[in-house]
RNA sequence: GCCCCUAUAGCUCAGUUGGAUAGAGUACUGGCCUCCGAAGCCAGGAGCGCAGGUUCGAAUCCUGCUAGGGGCACCA
């Protein structure tokens, strides 16, 4: 990686400064080597003069000349050059970039693989909708993210391991069951004198759920033989419906998340924790564990976490009056089960916008199980907004008025759709427009850089029309020594770079910008020049050249997890 | 009331650890296919919500304000 070796450059030269002029530096102070603007010449630039000119009382400038001239570039630069206040440029010169170049041929998929992550454990998890309805948009833009950084943070040397935590207990499902239940009596025409009737008439009719999912479920466990034969006989409480019901909705869910190129290693089910392994449950464990610890304390015939003194504003539930524990007992356990019982060494756990109260809560619960609260990351993500030719699409999940996930992939695609959760960061709340989204337009990013790869492919079948034949040793790379050229070389040198960073600030986006600028290059490269010159060396050592800028697009859009297709 | 996110070109958004003259796309106008895919290319304007502060230097950090979104359960 380029910039890491400019780093080096510079700490070399710097740790000689200052051991020649015997300064009473300790450490080489922080300092960052970045891109430059585009208005400034140079590939690489470094403040590093800018950083230590007050500790040392001497201009920017003056130290940055110093400390030029022990810089060794010998391997990578033809130029190094102060300019502004201080800052220290480098040229990557041309036969840096032809071996670069080489490697990317080589190399291909494995081009900028690094061993950063050491083969640590890490566990990503994200979508981990409740299992009471069909996923929508949003669920699908987490799904996106937590996919793609699992790509990153793989490639990158860790070893990821995808979760998606399910919510199969607890008051939701219990409404679920007996709203399936309901339905279940209408379609069979039984009028059956349930006890769950009476909790159902206790309860508001705003707690049931509706749509036509409802319905749906109802209906398949009505017709399906599998159903049927199960438990026959016997009158079914809201229990069989809502095991029945999780099920066939956790079928879907796993399905569209299939469709969106999306699987996951582990489907934890909440349940689990209050499995008995032996005499205790997960959950009886760290209550245990915890109360010895001191964070578990009675109050109001309830038992509650103190984690206002953990960072929380205030503490909470653990075990209600009624003995039932709450969903902080159950994430106690399960952040217990990652840490403790699978011995992830990071976790990240990607949320919607609208969990980020919940956030410091759960950090207190790492920090009190014993663990470094840092070593739990919560990625949350701003909601996404329906639109459609401009008109926002109102959504409302409690009356099941919403558009589902599957809905969107089937009317734009699975690659649109990852791509679009993909192309801003997670800070930001998401716009996505259907009409777009539909449009194969250059408004259509996607397309944009798919046509990039699919241009290229044809060069190549044109190529082998034309019985060019396509060398792969001697090649003269010298010969690409247009401005237009040496800028691709650099872009696709700066590869490394780009994946490194969306692991460090666990952002995939960073990808998508690249990918758009490296599909601009070399649109642009392509109209002014021809690839299939009739001066067989310049031809060669141009194929090379696009064979580059297309293993890079491809790398790429691999890690976003959309398709590299060959024509479209 | 408290907490989180956001505010950059008409619109949708980038902007790396604070760095140099803040970038794309879109829309608008005009041009480019007898030649590797026109889903493309080339040429043209405008902007960091407001007010302070920190510093050699701020879109970026701090404080206050304004506007929008979200969240504040013995629900999950």
């Amino acid at each position: 990686m380029l910039k890491k070796e400019i780093e080096k450059i510079i700490n070399k030269a710097i740790k000689q400064w200052i051991k020649k002029e015997q300064l009473k530096i300790k450490n080489v102070p922080v300092f960052c080597v970045e891109f430059p603007p585009p208005n400034i010449a140079g590939d690489f630039s470094c403040n590093v003069a800018l950083v230590m000119a007050k500790e040392i009382k001497s201009s920017p400038y003056a130290l940055a000349r110093k400390i030029t001239m022990l810089i060794d570039t010998t391997n990578i630069c033809n130029k190094v050059e102060i300019a502004g206040a201080g800052f220290i440029n480098f040229f990557i010169s041309p036969g840096r970039l032809y071996e670069e170049l080489e490697a990317i041929c080589k190399q291909g998929e494995m081009y900028g693989k690094e061993n950063i992550g050491r083969q640590e454990l890490i566990q990503i998890e994200f979508v981990s909708a409740n299992p009471t309805g069909p996923l929508h948009i949003g669920h699908g833009r987490g799904a996106a993210i937590g996919d793609a950084l699992a790509n990153i943070l793989t490639f990158i040397g860790y070893k990821v391991e995808k979760e998606y935590y399910v919510n199969n207990r607890g008051k939701q499902i219990e409404v679920l069951g007996c709203s399936v239940m309901l339905q279940y009596d209408k379609i069979s025409g039984q009028q059956l004198d349930r006890k769950e009737k009476k909790y159902l008439e206790e309860k508001k009719s705003e707690d049931i759920y509706k749509g036509e999912y409802i319905e749906e479920i109802a209906r398949k466990i009505f017709n399906d033989k599998k159903y049927n034969k199960i438990e026959k006989g016997r009158e079914r409480g809201h229990w069989f419906f809502e095991k029945a019901a999780i099920e066939i909705i956790q079928g879907w869910i796993e399905q569209v998340l299939n469709d969106l190129g999306v699987k996951f290693n582990t489907w934890f089910q909440e349940s689990k924790l209050y499995e008995k392994k032996g005499r205790q449950t997960q959950i009886d464990k760290v209550t245990t564990l915890l109360k010895k610890k001191g964070y578990l304390y009675d109050k109001d015939g309830a038992i509650w976490f103190a984690s206002s003194k953990l960072g929380d504003e205030k503490d909470r539930v653990v075990v209600r009056k009624n003995n039932e524990p709450t969903y902080l007992a159950s994430d106690i356990a399960y952040h217990y089960d990652k840490f403790v019982q699978r011995k992830f060494k990071k976790v990240i756990n990607i949320w919607g916008a609208d969990h980020h109260g919940y956030v410091a809560r759960l950090k207190g619960v790492i920090t009190a199980l014993g663990y470094n609260p840092q070593d739990l990351k919560v990625i949350l993500y701003q909601l996404v907004s329906l639109y459609r030719g401009g008109k926002q699409i109102a959504m409302s999940t409690r009356k099941g008025e919403f558009v589902t996930l599957r809905e969107v992939i089937n009317e734009v695609g699975p690659d649109v759709c990852r791509f679009f959760f993909l192309m801003r960061g997670a800070n930001s709340s998401l716009d996505f427009d259907l009409e777009i989204a539909k449009k194969q337009s250059p408004e259509n990013p996607v397309y944009y850089i798919q046509y990039a790869h699919a241009r290229i492919c044809s060069i190549f079948k044109e190529a082998e029309k034309k019985n060019y034949s396509c060398r792969k040793k001697n090649i003269q790379l010298e010969l690409l020594k247009e401005p237009e050229e040496l800028e691709l070389m650099k872009k696709l040198a700066f590869y490394p770079d780009i994946v490194q960073l969306c692991a460090r600030k666990l952002e995939p986006h960073h990808i998508v910008i690249y990918l758009q600028d490296l599909a601009k290059n070399f649109h642009s490269y392509y109209n002014k020049f021809r690839i299939l010159s009739d001066d067989i060396a310049l031809r060669q050592a141009r194929l090379k050249l696009v064979k580059g800028i297309k293993k890079i697009i491809s790398n790429g859009l691999n890690l976003l997890g959309v398709s590299v297709p060959e024509k479209m």
